[in-house]
RNA sequence: GGGGCCGUAGCUCAAUUGGUUAGAGUACCGGACUGUCGAUCCGGUGGUUGAGGGUUCGAGCCCCUUCGGCCUCGCCA
């Protein structure tokens, strides 16, 4: 070992013993007579003097040592002089009298310092990460990544899951999001796909009775980048057979509440919380709402029909629906450019074709350039309806119902941010339950499974499948966590038949069915148990415990936003004889 | 593919309505200093204002194109 110690480690109790020391030049405080370096690793700093007794040589090494030099130092542990302690520091107590120093290393000037204050641009600190990742913030995030997978992996080892690996290179599958492909050398013109998931092995080990499955497994789709979406991303996965719905949702009750007892120090009530799908929808318009605060959306359909409003009844009368959200207290604090600004943003972002909006007076006067074409006893029930105090800004959406809840999940989120609704380290841990089985894809013209084509409906259900696909329910729950879906899971088909009948009806033709996943449907014939499972998104997981606002933070070396790496400068062009060999040619358009 | 924000010294930022030689802090270089801890004090180097084109007497600022980063809609079983 080139060190004694880490620079962490040194207390009071090592005073008088003679250590060696590794790590990089923080910072130098150059006195002339003394030199005082923080020298910081992983663990710490610890703070390593030169003085007149370090002898001459070696002060003016010392003296010589800029940011981030690799240095080694050698010398007695000491008591620093009263009042001089830093209390700041864990090493606080104590200094390195340097006896002997090494420079194993020089720097170049860095474009960022580790212990700066300032936090440099994301671009520069994507383009040298590995002084990125040199700052405490970082190695808080990484080691927080570290201890949840320690969790995990001791959670599920307790519970008797067995951690197996499924393959990196398999094949491509339709339907779900653009697949990354590899091509084939041995087999030219096939390719390999990238996993989105392990979905298919994971059924597999199921059916060959490795009833407890979980893997720590690293997922790609060739989709557009998010703050919390990456390319490439790594998931908790895990299935197990003989269960139903409820089992699955226990053990990850159970995972969760460990997680937020050792991580957080939050002891939760289990089982969490649940809610149907549809109650998601029709009371924040979104399946992975944010319960820290409610603000939920109120629907004034019924009232909007009696309206003179134009837009409102006429919305109202053709089956559309007028919804709104009552943002309490807030009528000061959006002037008319702030209310043209959410109109631009509901407009803008969503496709709704305004906004409507009241503030609320004294006496629950609802004051609005529309007011005008309503009646004072129809304001009165609105009011009445949208729960309106003084002081309250109520915001109405009247379209079709899709986009009243994607505008006005959209602006509770924004206002809930901007109100500051909840506090910063506030975790809200939840269930959305009986997802819809399929929803209709407008582009492709037919039937979509909404989670994925093994997904088994409810039992209740079972005859919608044929006549009533709309109505029919899934086995499916998704884990949200402050307004993020956090995984997702379903109980499986193990049932050939039932199989063939829900591809059938999402329009995969028996010959592609076999072609692309006919291995499964083979081996539902040879006793499969009931089985189901569930994804957790690791990355984000990381992210929410974390505090976090982007996926970003909470992966060593992630991509850009354009899946670029600007480190390695990955993806990058390659020679034309590795484009031969694989039969690859690169068309010019 | 669409919408938005941003790009000025190594780094973080400023620069009036389009107007003189583009500034500050920090880093870096040199000097002073025996108890600092974001050390301090003095001095200095450092700029194709992302790139290209245009408008103008004059462009960091306005227009167009382009490159890059971020946010977002679509997309993400």
């Amino acid at each position: 070992m080139l060190r004694s110690h880490t620079c962490g480690e040194l207390r009071a109790e090592h005073i008088g013993e003679e250590v060696t020391l590794g790590g990089w030049v923080d910072t130098h405080r150059d006195h002339k007579g003394v030199l005082f370096i923080d020298l910081r690793d992983r663990y710490g700093k610890t703070q390593v003097v030169f003085a007149p007794e370090s002898g001459q040589e070696t002060v003016s090494v010392g003296r010589a040592l800029r940011s981030e030099d690799v240095i080694s130092v050698t010398g007695k542990v000491a008591p620093r002089p009263e009042d001089t302690e830093n209390p700041d520091l864990a090493t606080g107590q104590i200094e390195v009298r340097v006896r002997e120093v090494k420079v194993l290393n020089r720097s170049k000037v860095p474009p960022m310092k580790p212990s700066a204050k300032e936090q440099p641009s994301e671009d520069l600190r994507l383009r040298y990460r590995y002084l990125d990742l040199r700052r405490p913030e970082m190695q808080k995030t990484l080691i927080l990544r570290h201890r949840i997978m320690k969790l995990m992996r001791d959670y599920f080892d307790e519970l008797g899951f067995i951690d197996i690996e499924t393959p990196i290179l398999g094949r491509s599958t339709p339907e779900g999001a653009r697949d990354y492909l590899v091509p084939s050398r041995v087999q030219p013109g096939t390719f390999y796909a990238l996993p989105q998931s392990p979905q298919l092995y994971k059924q597999i080990l199921m059916i060959a009775g490795y009833d407890r499955y979980v893997q720590i497994a690293r997922c790609f789709r060739d989709e557009d980048l998010r703050a919390d979406r990456q390319p490439e991303f790594t998931q908790l996965d895990l299935e197990m057979a003989f269960v139903q719905a409820d089992d699955i949702m226990a053990v990850i009750d159970g995972l969760v509440a460990r997680m937020a007892k050792q991580l957080l120090g939050i002891e939760l009530a289990l089982p969490l919380p649940r809610m149907t799908y549809d109650e998601a929808m029709e009371r924040f318009g979104h399946d992975a709402p944010d319960l820290r605060f409610g603000m939920e959306l109120v629907d004034v359909s019924d009232l909007a029909k009696e309206a003179e409003f134009r837009v409102f009844r006429d919305t109202a009368e053709q089956g559309g629906r007028v919804r709104g959200i009552n943002a309490k207290g807030a009528a000061e604090r959006y002037s008319r450019k702030g209310i043209d600004e959410l109109t631009n943003y509901v407009t803008g972002d969503f496709g709704a074709k305004g906004l409507a909006w009241f503030k609320v007076g004294d006496g629950r006067r609802l004051a609005s350039p529309i007011a005008k074409n309503f009646s004072d006893e129809l304001l009165a029930r609105i009011a009445e309806r949208m729960d309106a105090e003084s002081g309250d800004l109520l915001l109405l959406v009247a379209d079709k119902w899709e986009i009243t809840c994607k505008a006005l999940n959209g602006l509770r989120r924004r206002l809930g941010a901007e109100l500051g609704l909840y506090q910063p380290g506030q975790m809200h841990f939840s269930w959305v339950v009986e997802f819809p089985m399929f929803e209709y894809d407008e582009e492709e013209g037919g039937w979509a499974a909404m989670h994925h084509p093994f997904t088994s409906p409810r039992p209740q259900d079972l005859e919608l499948l044929p006549d009533q696909p709309a109505k029919c329910r899934a086995q499916a729950y998704d884990l949200v966590i402050n307004g993020f879906e956090a995984g997702g899971g379903t109980i499986r088909i193990h049932d050939q038949k039932l199989q063939s009948q829900v591809f059938q009806l999402l329009g995969i033709d028996t010959e592609t069915a076999a072609e692309r996943f006919g291995f499964l449907l083979d081996a539902l014939q040879f006793g499969a148990p009931p089985h189901g499972g569930i994804a957790l998104g690791l990355d984000r997981l990381v992210m929410l415990f974390g505090g976090l606002d982007n996926i970003r933070d909470c992966i060593a070396f992630p991509k850009t936003q354009r899946a670029t790496d600007l480190m390695t400068g990955a993806p990058g062009e390659v020679d034309k004889k590795q484009l031969r060999e694989l039969g690859v040619k690169i068309s010019k358009e």
